[in-house]
RNA sequence: GGGCCUGUAGCUCAGUUUUGGUUAGAGCGUUCGACUGAUAAUCGAGAGGUCGGAAGUUCGAGUCUUCCCAGGCCCA
């Protein structure tokens, strides 16, 4: 009978599970993170040594979290872990952003919008604090789920009274500084929201507008002039045409834009004399459908002193010069309303003219247009053209398609109109100039970042900070009930109002009586409005850094979506440069946004959203962090079924590797580890590739390069462990006696590999790589966690008599023989490559590296043997071996049946077995 | 319409800047084979791209220039 050789083998032994289970794990492991304090933990362990800050964008505390959400967050995770095991002290507060308006909506669709309970700002305010703190909640628990570290408990909230003060104070300072500034200017105004709104909560849609064709008569006094320049008499009546698409906005027209650049022409058409620029004409005799005859033509620079009369009020309108005047459509010459146009804002304060605005502080049009009256901006189109018919300045009128901002909530579309606002001025104290100087020592990645926010920077203009809503901050200024002037003693009484928000919130500033902090309180009132939610945020680094870590921190990095350019970025540089002169942050790291397979944003329409806690339910978190670290963050993420699929498999490659390990070093401890020196070759070889490993990677985790450094480390995994050491090593863990060296020796390599390999898995793959710290005595007898250690371990240096250019061509010969043995198993003369007999010709350079490995070589081919001879050319010849098969070790040799008391055994396995064991030197 | 960015095997990524130069690399997946002592694992081998498209510069372009196409972010 067959003894049972397998009994007196090594095989691995490990609870380390093959299939992971995540989600079933995950949630296990992170109740013990929770549980023994971790994050506390490892903050202790770190306080004394150099910080790393990085500064957590708050996401908007209104909805589940999606898959952008998991990339940033996971991002800054990865960030910080690896930071940690730098061995940087590097907190994460993570935060959120509570005020504005969708948080409104969503109350004022659960209350009813006419409920008493919205109707009262008080309760009003408290609902949108509780409906906050209630997303908030679930939001916090699923960016947890995500493994992702931090101080959970004592993260920010821009609804805690305390930052609301801290709010207040940084308007102070702004205030102090000199950059606050009071204007009437066009802004995008909703009429169902009732609010201007902020650049960011603005769409544009296509829409079909009524574009129109008014003429405005030239008054009888600038008649001449206008004849004398075309060089032509016995005309009684010219107009100047202008082309709008907004019709109601006619009522504010205070002036006529011409391009001084260009030339006008002077036409007849219908009997009736209009003036346009000449560059204009065939377009508009298209446009209109009409028969025009060109009189005379101009210079437009000539055309000056000239004033218009309205079209149907008795109200004269002013011919001006401007720039942006073009002759992409329209007539070449600009109806002009500087309440309803940035560009005709900036020219009619230019050139003096005062804004005449036909809306009311609500948008709909004031009593005295009593054909209009009541109306708001858009309806009124009709009327208006109506009216123009009626003083037969309606040249012509026709559906107009474009894209056209529309309110993102409300899917409609916008006004422009000034309104009194306060601002952010980017020149009154040249914050612009601060903020473009200081950008410029920011390190920006990718470096096209500098580029995309100084062009942001230098076209934009000041920063409207007014709201008129509820549930926000308030603008806390004293202003003169008749000249609107701000208090002399604004500045001192801003601290005063912070210190009562502090108490009672934001409610508190509605309540409080101006009594109690100025004498003159009867000449003053309070604004009400409230502040754009972009600065609450923008002023976290002061209401968070600079109240956590110390006046005046900067940050060293802030990492967001690409998005952020234009927003937290800047309202955060802006804010900072205006109250300490300095940029808030060292580095700014951006990542793209997450795309289907083709390239598209995910859309609920399109249908190829992939929802963060699907993945995490089905494969677990530390697939969806591997696919984040996986794929280059800089452009777009592409996420998909097959990708996810891709990682899994990626994932599982990496998670077998660490069984393979932690199974074959289940008897290992400390006092089985064998010299450096003593150490056969080859794990003398694994440990050096391991080292250039480690190095490699560290500095890829440090570039920000995540994708490469997790590629590089499965590479690892499968190239030289799987492919070549792993394979070799077989023979020695499983064959040798337990507690021979030639076993220990390769064993003190695993154990080396799975110190090094644990920890740089761990930034990315969290729970896996706490799951093989707790299964490993070998690991959890040094510290109590994975992450409470660092990437220093102990070195293990050793000459080796076989350098790095004879290893890469010893395994070339490696490969060479593969495929020789794979072309032998095509012909069927073998089977396993155990079953081959290696011959090699080589010359004289590659046998004396061969020559190293001695009579060991046939376990580099994992072949029954192996020998060589020297020649003129390389050469491979591969035989099918006679000799019996061990049934222990599998190798065929010549000493199989020789003994008596060990029929199928080979001398090598009775040495193992019987005696002191074999030795090894090399392989 | 403008600014910035992306486009290399089915998938994820190298290679493109300072140096343009022989048959464009890796891993995954796929196909075939082996093993059954990492076993819903592991090992070996093979197939697979002309580098989004076109034109140009050059002896020579994935790599430089221009234009175009598709897509992303931000703006108008």
């Amino acid at each position: 009978m067959t003894v049972n050789y397998r009994d007196t083998l090594n095989l691995p032994d490990t609870e380390f599970s093959m299939k992971a289970g995540l989600p079933r794990k995950e949630p296990e492991i992170l109740e013990m993170w929770s549980k023994k304090d971790l994050y506390g933990k490892i903050r202790k362990k770190y306080e004394d040594k150099e910080l790393f800050l990085l500064h957590d964008g708050p996401p908007y505390a209104n909805g589940d979290i999606h898959l952008g959400h998991s990339v940033n967050k996971i991002l800054k995770d990865i960030t910080i872990k690896y930071k940690t095991l730098k061995g940087f002290n590097a907190p994460y507060i993570p935060g959120w952003d509570c005020h504005g308006l969708p948080i409104e909506l969503n109350v004022e669709k659960k209350h009813g919008k006419n409920s008493e309970l919205v109707k009262n700002k008080e309760s009003f305010q408290k609902a949108c604090k509780e409906y906050a703190e209630s997303q908030i909640f679930k939001q916090l628990e699923d960016f947890k789920r995500l493994g992702v570290f931090g101080d959970w408990e004592n993260s920010y909230k821009s609804l805690d009274s305390k930052f609301e003060a801290d709010i207040v104070r940084s308007l102070g300072k702004i205030f102090k500084e000199g950059h606050l500034e009071k204007g009437e200017k066009p802004v995008h105004w909703c009429q169902d929201c009732g609010s201007s709104l902020a650049e960011a909560e603005v769409e544009y849609i296509d829409k079909t507008s009524k574009s129109i064709d008014v003429a405005f008569k030239v008054d009888e006094k600038s008649l001449k002039n206008v004849k004398n320049i075309f060089n032509i008499e016995n005309i009684e009546e010219i107009s100047f045409v202008i082309w709008t698409t907004t019709p109601w906005t006619i009522p504010s027209n205070v002036a006529v834009c011409i391009n001084p650049e260009f030339k006008y022409s002077l036409i007849e058409m219908n009997n009736k004399f209009y003036v346009i620029a000449h560059e204009m004409i065939d377009q508009c005799s298209d446009r209109w459908q009409q028969k025009i005859d060109i009189v005379s033509t101009a210079e437009g620079k000539e055309l000056k002193d000239i004033n218009l009369k309205h079209p149907f009020l008795e109200r004269k309108s002013v011919l001006l010069h401007g720039d942006h005047v073009t002759t992409e459509t329209g007539t070449g010459c600009v109806h002009t309303a500087p309440a309803h146009g940035m560009d005709d804002h900036l020219i009619c304060k230019k050139n003096k003219i005062d804004i005449i605005k036909s809306l009311n502080n609500k948008a709909f049009f004031k009593e005295e247009l009593d054909f209009i009256a009541g109306l708001p901006a858009i309806k009124a189109d009709p009327l208006i053209v109506e009216k123009l018919q009626e003083h037969d300045s309606l040249i012509n009128i026709e559906d107009y398609h474009h894209s056209y901002p529309h309110c993102w909530r409300h899917k409609s579309p916008l006004i422009f109109t000034s309104t009194p606002q306060w601002f952010i001025s980017m020149k009154k104290n040249n914050l612009i100039d601060g903020a473009l100087e200081n950008i410029k020592s920011v390190n920006w990645e990718p470096s096209w970042g500098l580029q995309r926010i100084e062009s942001m920077l230098i076209d934009r203009p000041d920063w409207c900070i007014s709201r008129q809503r509820n549930w926000g901050v308030p603008i806390t200024l004293v202003v003169h009930k008749d000249t609107g002037e701000i208090h002399p003693k604004q500045s001192e009484l801003f601290e005063k109002f912070a210190k009562i928000i502090e108490k009672d919130g934001i409610s508190a500033w509605d309540k409080l009586n101006l009594k109690d902090y100025i004498s003159d309180h009867e000449e003053y009132i309070k604004t009400s409005d409230s502040l754009d939610v972009w600065f609450d945020s923008g002023v976290t680094h002061y209401a968070v850094s600079s109240k956590r870590f110390g006046n005046n921190i900067i940050s060293d990095l802030y990492l967001e979506g690409s998005d952020q350019h234009r927003g937290w970025f800047q309202s955060s540089l802006l804010t900072s440069i205006a109250m300490n002169n300095t940029a808030p942050y060292k580095a700014v790291l951006t990542h793209g946004f997450v795309v289907d397979e083709q390239g598209r944003k995910q859309s609920k329409s399109l249908g190829n959203v992939v929802s963060p806690q699907k993945v995490w339910d089905s494969l677990g978190a530390d697939i969806l962090r591997l696919w984040v670290a996986s794929t280059d963050f800089r452009s777009e993420m592409v996420a998909s079924d097959e990708i996810l699929k891709r990682t899994s498999d990626q994932y599982r490659r990496i998670r077998n590797t660490f069984r393979f390990i932690l199974g074959n070093l289940s008897d290992f401890d400390d006092k089985s580890k064998v010299e450096p020196e003593s150490q056969v070759e080859l794990d003398k070889w694994i440990v050096n590739e391991t080292k250039v490993l480690q190095k490699e990677v560290i500095e890829l985790y440090e570039s920000y390069s995540y994708h490469k450094a997790i590629q590089k480390i499965h590479n690892f995994c499968v190239t030289e462990l799987g492919g070549i050491y792993l394979d070799i090593i077989k023979d020695r863990l499983y064959t040798c006696k337990n507690d021979s060296s030639a076993r220990r020796s390769c064993q003190t390599s695993l154990d080396f590999i799975l110190n090094t390999l644990v920890r740089l898995i761990a930034p990315i793959l969290s729970y896996t790589a706490e799951e093989i710290w707790q299964t490993s005595n070998r690991l959890n007898c040094q510290e109590d966690s994975v992450f409470l250690t660092n990437f220093d371990i102990s070195e293990m240096n050793s000459k080796s008599n076989i350098d790095q250019s004879e290893w890469k061509r010893i395994f070339e010969i490696k490969d060479a023989v593969n495929q020789s043995i794979e072309e032998m198993r095509n012909e069927n003369k073998l089977k396993g490559s155990l079953d081959s007999v290696v011959e090699i010709q080589a010359t004289s350079n590659d046998i004396q590296i061969l020559k190293k490995l001695g009579d060991e070589l046939h376990f580099l081919f994992i072949s029954s043997e192996a020998s060589i001879r020297e020649g003129k050319t390389f050469g491979i010849k591969i035989s099918s071996s006679n000799n019996l098969k061990c049934v222990r070790c599998w190798h065929r040799h010549s000493s199989v049946g020789s003994y008596d008391n060990h029929a199928e055994l080979c001398n090598r396995c009775v040495d193992n077995i019987e005696n002191d064991g074999e030795q090894r030197k090399s392989l």
